[in-house]
RNA sequence: GCCGAGGUAGCUCAGUUGGUAGAGCAGCGGACUGAAAAUCCGCGUGUCGGCAGUUCGAUUCUGCCCCUUGGCA
């Protein structure tokens, strides 16, 4: 019977294709652990080649979660994500290991660390019923509710645009009685936060889009089109229309003849690119991660010295 | 070689009857709490091909040069 570690959880995080899966497989090999997947589209059963997932090489070296799970019209959400991904945390803290968290999507690493607040679920009647809303009387109005409801909440929206953002909040009203942004000060106030230490690869920004762009270029060569055909035949257009991961729509508008698979494969680079800048916009606002400069000549072992280097050091301090 | 067209942002171009310039695309920055690979907001980033002349002032007018391009040879 091992103690729990004074960390709980290590993970690599970062713009897509900077290297994530390989840095995570061989942290978890240094640590003897497993690898939980922060990835809000790798949760998918049939869309590997398009998602990047690991493949089942790589899973073969370590045990892997959250990857290939669930079919493509099955939904997910941040707040189940939590408590799936902190039920295996506990376990393997249990068994004194420490958890490997890999994943770009920002939303999930956060909720997996810091908690969501606890918060309904979506009730997809009240969207429905709020977007008709906002179609047929103009999203300020519903801007106008939610600021009569929740006036903090909705000064920090950028816009009367941000519908997702604006039915959300009317939705968690609607359904608990309290203001969203209440909900989220009374969380902050008695955060539960896990104890992790985060890593992420810092490339130049022309490396980096240049390894997108290759790597679209090489799910091509690896059969992208071909994964996507097979999820049409299995009657997963709509739902993969639904998802929105990166490039499967443009792959079905080639593969439905409005674009020529150039168009479908540039398009779906300059996609990519623009997600990897969210991503980063979202990963440098937190000052906990630590950047690890990358360069075409460092080898993965290389960086997984590094991280482990800063993984003993906070162990050292938590200790003390 | 001759005749014509053109050289303005990373790209395609607009424009200034002389007061150092603006669109689209690309790009950059930011926000983000159960749709998040989603969603939303903000920002022109410039030796106006080069040199000289005219002018208070030239990207604009003039001259020469360089480059690209179409036609004729």
């Amino acid at each position: 019977m091992s103690s729990s570690p004074a960390i709980a959880v290590l993970t690599v995080v970062g713009p897509t294709a900077s290297g994530k899966t390989s840095l995570a497989i061989a942290l978890a090999e240094a640590l003897q652990t497993e690898i939980l997947s922060a990835d809000s589209m790798q949760f998918y059963r049939g869309m590997e080649i398009g998602t990047a997932a690991p493949t089942p090489q790589e899973q073969a070296r370590v045990p892997h979660h959250f990857v290939s799970c669930l079919a493509p019209d099955a939904t997910m959400a941040a707040g189940e994500y939590e408590r799936m991904a902190r039920r295996e945390v506990a376990r393997l803290n249990a068994a004194g290991k420490i958890a490997v968290v890999v994943g770009g999507s920002g939303l999930y690493v956060n909720a997996l660390i810091d908690g969501l607040f606890p918060g309904p679920i979506r009730q997809p009647e009240i969207r429905t019923r709020l977007q008709q809303e906002a179609e047929e009387k103009g999203n300020a109005h519903l801007m106008a509710r939610l600021r009569a409801v929740d006036p903090d909440y909705a000064a920090l929206l950028t816009s009367e645009n941000d519908l997702v953002r604006i039915v959300r909040a009317l939705e968690v009203y609607e359904t608990t009685g309290q203001p969203f942004s209440a909900l989220h000060r009374d969380h902050q106030a008695q955060t539960n936060a896990l104890h992790a230490v985060q890593v992420a690869l810092q490339w130049e920004r022309e490396v980096l889009y240049d390894r997108i762009n290759r790597r679209v270029d090489l799910m091509i060569e690896m059969g992208w089109l071909e994964e996507v055909k097979r999820l049409i035949a299995l009657g997963y257009r709509d739902p993969l229309c639904r998802l929105k991961a990166l490039g499967y729509r443009e792959l079905i508008a080639h593969l439905e003849g409005q674009q020529t698979l150039e168009e479908a494969v540039e398009a779906t680079k300059q996609h990519h690119r623009r997600y990897a800048k969210r991503q980063l916009t979202w990963f440098r606002g937190d000052k906990r991660v630590h950047w690890l400069p990358a360069t075409p000549d460092t080898s993965v072992s290389q960086y997984c010295t590094q991280a482990l280097a800063l993984l003993e050091q906070a162990i050292e301090s938590a200790q003390k």
